[in-house]
DNA sequence: GTGAAAGCGCTAACAC
DNA sequence: GTGTTAGCGCTTTCAC
């Protein structure tokens, strides 16, 4: 592999001639870089970026913290991953992925003493994530996938969770229900202050409110199990719900098979939506139900790149929220028959739903 | 960030003993060693992996070449990507996600020339992969997660179809299963050589064969609409066909919709199941449907650490080949009645069906 | 068993 | 506009 000295010497020129030429620190004649390039060129030259950074204290790596899997379905997280290493890679750098076995702080204090990585990637953001803390006062560049319950000037892209409820209460007040139920994920996510979990659970309830759609929240199922028993005990408490969001996978498994117990038929009887979920997964079910995708993708790229600008200057903090897209499917249709106190009209009122 | 240095200052000895003292790579008095060693700990002192990498020529940086997202669920992908991680850093390497989005030659040659990684470990290997070629050439240390057609002596880490196959076959020849069909993945991914596609339907044929059932595989649907179509088709012209193995997830909704069509139940009147999926998916499908979930994980760590091992030492090439776990679903049972020229009798003859 | 010094490949002062 | 030189932090001869 040659060096820059191969470079500098088939150029005719100086070392620092030649690292100049070629990455245009300081000023040099067109003929004399036009050497050097091609000098090279030639020469199949690749800068060795150890050598680079150890003396420009710059590695152009940035490391993504993977968080064990736990929640969730993982193909989300993989979007993030994958997003972000190739938005990173068009920008010209590389992404490590260091998964989260032990304890986050002390793997954070080894990895950035390393000297490896210029910046930090964080997923899984909880709303008081004590590795904010950490790398602020290490002094360590990152972004978030998500965000803390006060991001404050911190680089972070997220869901827009309002915006997202918002959707999809107006998609099921728009078919003419009147009373909606949510199912949020299990509470062992929300104890751990996991912030989709949170904020989808605080937006629904707003956006309910705000569109005068009756409202029922009490469930947390986290498996298929939970997902079907919720559902019978929510139709005993609140039989003129017409309309359901899920935002776990499994859930929704369990759901579904109660629903057909019931001699149900989904959306004849029932309107269901997954939310936060992938519509690659949502397609497994059957009817392809209605889904509130996730940005995943461009919420790793926006992770990447904030990260990176922060990097590379000045820019003033940067927060995207991105709501999920309203992916149709088919699971969502008028609310079914004789669901309300009174039987047939719809779009009547607009008022509080009992 | 303390350097080295500074330890060796405080430790009252010369930088190379202190290194030696950190490393071990020379004999250094047991009082020395532990003044050293208690130095760096209370300087919190961390070696800077890009000195060290550029004087050692080593990083204990792995790349894992992350192909686009195309063939199947990306479950899968993600599983190797994060075990393969977890595995590096246990074993003190860090693991490099790179993305391949053009040519992947090209890629390899600036990614390996970078001085940046160790070795590289490939995904989605085709049976005529071009980048090994490459790879052997260029000198770069490298393992497989799959394998090309002839492997030869270089590391690899992939499913073993022959056994995956017979189980599956097994499992449905136990309950009493006479003829079997298999829809493979889609003309495209058999186009490009997916070495699971191909493997896939080598074996099941011979398993189908060495079990002595009658075998079906002419259907290759890539999506839930083909699958329903492969699926009527597949009984129109095989109407004793009882068990049906798909590999494509999707492929798999569209049976399970075209069996509910024509009036029929899993398992009563069709045995079904997934190949190749992870369980987590197979859990989406109602009833939950048997699989054969891939290692993934456990290829992932393979192919972290037999590269790990080829970098460390003289190790003789491994090749390691880990069955599908067949996970019993509910989409498992004996053959409809009716089903074959006899009515009743199961666990006949075991003869060749016809 | 320990220390001094060279140098990995590069960038960035600093002279000219 | 270009060349010379001094390190970045570490490992590794080579003396002692």
């Amino acid at each position: 592999m040659p060096s820059i000295r191969d470079v500098a010497s088939r150029a005719q020129v100086a070392v620092s001639t030649a690292s100049a030429a070629l990455n245009g620190t300081r000023p040099v004649a067109a003929a004399t870089r036009q050497r050097v390039r091609q000098a090279a060129e030639e020469l199949g030259y690749r800068p060795n970026l150890l050598a680079r950074g150890l003396q420009s204290r710059r590695t152009r790596i940035l490391a993504l913290l993977f968080p064990a899997p736990h929640s969730g379905f993982g193909l989300t997280e993989m979007r993030f991953a994958t997003a972000a290493a190739e938005a990173a890679s068009e920008l010209g750098y590389h992404l490590l992925l260091s998964p989260e076995t032990g304890d986050p702080i002390e793997e954070l204090r080894h990895l950035t003493g390393l000297g490896l990585v210029d910046g930090v990637l964080l997923m899984e953001v909880s709303l008081d994530d004590e590795r904010v803390g950490f790398l602020l006062e290490a002094g360590v560049p990152f972004s978030m996938i998500g965000r803390t319950r006060k991001p404050g000037p911190i680089d972070h892209a997220d869901i827009d969770f309002a915006a997202t409820a918002r959707d999809a209460v107006a998609h099921v007040a728009g078919l003419g229900h009147r009373k909606l139920a949510f199912f949020n994920l299990s509470p062992g996510t929300y104890a751990a202050q996991y912030g989709p979990a949170i904020r989808a659970g605080e937006e629904f309830a707003a956006a309910a409110r705000a569109a005068g759609l009756a409202y029922v929240d009490d469930f947390r199922p986290g498996s298929a199990e939970e997902g079907g028993q919720a559902f019978e005990r929510l139709i005993e408490a609140h039989p003129d719900v017409t309309a359901l969001a899920v935002m776990d996978d499994h859930a929704a498994v369990g759901v579904i098979a109660a629903v057909a117990r019931r001699g149900w038929r989904i959306p004849r009887d029932l309107t269901l939506m997954l939310v936060l979920s992938s519509a690659r997964v949502a397609e497994m079910f059957h009817p392809r139900l209605t889904t509130m995708e996730p940005p995943s993708a461009e919420l790793g790229r926006l992770g990447a790149r904030m990260l990176i600008d922060r990097l590379r200057g000045d820019t003033p903090p940067q927060a995207r929220l991105v709501p999920c897209r309203l992916v149709p499917g088919d699971s969502s249709g008028p609310p079914r028959k004789g669901s309300s106190e009174a039987g047939g009209k719809r779009k009547a009122t607009g008022g509080m739903g009992s």
